[in-house]
DNA sequence: GCTTCGTTGTGAAAAACGTAACAATGTTAA
DNA sequence: TTAACATTGTTACGTTTTTCACAACGAAGC
């Protein structure tokens, strides 16, 4: 396996794609490093060093190219497989990120979403129909779902966790204020918003 | 002014700031920092320097008391004043927050939220009540509020944050997946869940 | 008292990360 | 054609962040 990319440059990448994907949609055709590093809040430098990972070459007289360095990043990120997303509960933030996700133009999906709740299974949330967490393991095969947001209660949360690991999940966001115990094999992203606003609460007086 | 302490610290502070008042609610007395690392996520060593930039002292036989380390935290975390937040945006996003931050015991207020939809102008969410926008600068300083989350919609994300900095909050947790344009003397902390999420597909298959 | 043990605080080493600088490039204008 | 110019790709450097390693410590057992 080629070396491992860190995962600061990877959410970089993600970054620059979206914008280059509005880009795109602006019918911009090409745009400089230092414009595209102003627009994703990152120095020139470190965006052109984060695009030579992904090995596009732009030229120096016009820039990048819009659509091959999309391409290009898209490429790098995406591989050759994609598989889609699942969430797990379907509560006031998994109903709020699947109406966020949902609207976004990405190449993203969201197949699936689970719960424990009688009333919520079967129903359709934001286009995404809600099943039984019992069923998770013939849900996952059929919409090859390979990652999963995680968004129960702290509680529930490393149960279901083992679940999806049971169920080969390879990557996790979690929004459980819970260190969840996972193998190494599996990527977990902790998305603790309680924390996030307590960061800003004391930034906003330093 | 001491010396900038770093953003990554206050975050894991703020972590463990959160774990330590949940093992006091468990009448926990004490803990040793390779139990509070695995808790939160860390090793033992960085535990022990994040706490060094506190200056608590443990026991190196009774590890830390509990107690004091979460008051010790408190106190470097919190400092002098505290203030108070509000959501602007009551979308699926916001109101999560509110339902959120609304049942977390921690030391954070959130005391207004915002938004333009007059259908949503007067009503409660969560405990919280939503005003106009027009009233930014009123409630304000009715609530003694310093930071905010900004979840409008993108294309009225600058337009917001621009009143928010006019009205001297100091402080935005921005949900927008948009580059903010402030002073140097506004933190600004982008939570794009989009790229996280792509990020979490991307390590699901290295 | 003395030894053993596990833990803390912290200096020093290592690793990760970001920045700066500049040769190479190709376009434009004279 | 040639010179001037702005931008890229990339190496070298500096800074930040993390890890390692161990002296200092105090409790417990003998």
């Amino acid at each position: 396996m080629a070396e491992q990319i860190s995962e600061k440059i990877i959410a970089r990448l993600c970054l620059y794609k979206r914008i280059l994907n509005e880009l795109q949609a602006d019918n911009a055709l090409s745009i400089y490093s230092h414009e595209l590093a102003s627009r994703a809040g990152v120095t020139a430098a470190q965006l052109r060093r984060d695009i030579m990972t992904v090995g596009y070459v732009g030229s120096p007289t016009k820039g990048y190219e819009i659509s091959g360095l999309l391409h290009g990043i898209s490429h790098f990120l995406e591989g050759s497989n994609t598989g889609t997303t699942a969430i797990v509960g379907v509560g006031n933030i998994g109903r709020a990120i699947l109406a966020y996700i949902g609207l976004d133009t990405s190449s993203m999906r969201i197949t699936a979403c689970f719960d424990q709740d009688p009333a919520k299974i079967g129903e359709v949330f934001y286009g995404t129909r809600c099943y039984n967490l019992d069923e998770l393991d013939t849900r996952i095969q059929q919409y090859n779902i390979k990652s999963a947001i995680l968004a129960v209660p702290a509680t529930a949360a490393q149960v279901v966790a083992d679940k999806l690991v049971e169920n080969n999940i390879r990557g996790i966001m979690n929004f459980a204020p819970v260190q969840l115990q996972v193998p190494q094999s599996v990527y977990v992203d902790n998305i603790n918003l309680a924390v996030s606003l307590e960061k800003v609460h004391y930034f906003a007086r330093q």
